[in-house]
RNA sequence: UGGGGCGUAGCCAAGCGGUAAGGCAGCGGAUUUUGAUUCCGCCAUUCCCAGGUUCGAUUCCUGGCGCCCCAG
């Protein structure tokens, strides 16, 4: 119970249910900073506002203290990816390493049935299985968040709320009488106060901001950076170089500590390489290739899309829990091409492009390559997209 | 200082007698359980300076100042 309206009606629902229900609350980091903040999770006003909640269904309820293992986890390989020049996913990490892991341990060990969490996203049975399908409400779907859940995890799971629209959780949370009915959502990283995540990498990794160049694509250095951590692919404002057409972030080189820009064109990625991909489906990849509909973010819809099982990895994606954390690698054709495709975010696979599809599960993006490029290129991660970009040296900046 | 050209917001730039386009950058907001993108709004009472002509000048004239190019 995140103290947020999801959560707390889901405990109410499984209470309605005839569910012996017990509440958790993760304290998750140091709350002083963020206590009293509108719009956050699992800090100070939200763990008294979980309590209320559980007061008001009259179920037991813990808070439990995992500062330690949050921070030596989602914040701290936060802070590592975006020194090394990716663009990470604190959310994914928590679910799949705090919620799914530490808690799903913790409510085995209290001899819980499943854990319930206030995710909208669908879980049915299958054949070999629970199976993830995107929430009914399209806007609110989180399957991209959740794309790294096995199917053992999956075994013990429940998530209530696939079926429901945000208003009928609301009129839910209403009718139950919850104070936190009208809470606004959350958003943002819940551990990122204000905003500003670059002040949580410095204080994590001192030094880990270090000025550096802005290179244009063609070889050009046009200006200076105070940190590759302020950037990501795609990225179009905060480079302060005035020009003829926008220029976007393109590549991030921590080794150069340079930040490489270039037109909204050289942005456009065809083929993505995935590492650790957790495979949903019951059919392996095809060597030949399987066609599905991907995200590279949480937000835009799926688009079709070929998998194929990459060339130095496993031949076959295991189809177990089994592949979590494991190192199997896929390779993605992307049919329509992404822009602002950003190693360390995640790609997530889908069995069509429809609101209510199968999740087929995902990968942690490694690179993104143009249509020209390799995806099965042995070249050193980030050498050939500087090299071989479509367009690379046809820019001219200078009007004359 | 022989000839030519140019000086318009942080950068680029249109306008060339009728009361300052646009792009980039920047700032603010919307959207968003990640980062982006995107979208919306704001951003020169003033056109290098000083005079003059005119009802009216960034636009015409004169003189400065400052750049650039070609010749010397």
């Amino acid at each position: 119970m995140s103290g947020g309206v999801d959560s707390s009606v889901v405990a109410a629902l499984l209470q309605q249910q005839g569910c012996d229900v017990i509440g958790v609350t993760l304290q998750l980091y140091d709350h002083g900073e963020a206590v009293g903040r509108r719009g956050t999770c699992c800090a100070g006003q939200d763990i008294y506002d979980a309590r209320r909640v559980a007061d008001r269904l009259g179920i037991a309820h813990y808070v439990l203290d995992y500062e330690q293992r949050f921070r030596a986890t989602v914040m701290q390989s936060f802070v590592d990816s975006y020194a090394a020049g990716r663009t990470p996913i604190p959310c994914v990490v928590c679910n799949q390493q705090i919620k799914f892991h530490e808690l799903l341990a913790t409510a085995r060990e209290l001899e819980a049935d499943t854990l319930a969490t206030g995710h909208y996203i669908e879980l049915r049975p299958g054949p070999m299985g629970p199976e993830l399908y995107r929430a009914c409400d399209r806007e609110r779907d989180q399957s991209y968040f959740l794309f790294a859940t096995t199917r053992a995890q999956l075994e013990w799971l429940s998530f209530p709320l696939g079926g429901y629209s945000k208003a009928e959780v609301r009129d839910l949370a209403h009718s139950f009488r919850l104070p936190v009915a009208d809470k606004s959502d959350s958003q943002d990283i819940c551990f990122v106060p204000q905003g500003r995540y670059t002040s949580v990498i410095e204080r994590l990794k001192p030094g880990a901001a270090e000025a550096g160049d802005i290179v244009h694509v063609d070889g050009r250095v046009l200006g200076r950076h105070a940190g590759i951590i302020n950037y990501t692919i795609g990225q179009r404002r905060g480079l302060g170089i005035p020009g003829p057409r926008p220029l976007f972030v393109v590549r991030l080189d921590a080794a150069k500590r340079q930040v490489v820009v270039g037109p909204r064109e050289s942005l456009h990625a065809h083929w993505i390489t995935l590492r650790n991909v957790n495979w949903l489906a019951d059919e392996p990849i095809s060597r030949g290739g399987t066609t599905v509909a991907v995200r590279v973010r949480s937000t835009s819809p799926p688009q079709p899309a070929t998998l194929f099982p990459s060339a130095d990895g496993p031949t076959e994606v295991a189809s177990s829990g089994a592949s979590n954390g494991t190192n199997n690698a896929v390779r993605v054709l992307l049919h329509d091409g992404e822009y602002g495709v950003a190693a360390g975010q995640a790609c997530v696979f889908y069995a069509d492009a429809t609101d209510r599809a199968r999740v087929l599960g995902g990968g942690w993006i490694e690179r993104a390559l143009s249509r020209s490029e390799r995806a099965d290129a042995t070249a050193a991660p980030g050498d050939e997209t500087s090299r071989s970009l479509p367009h690379a040296g046809s820019e001219v900046i200078e009007g004359g």
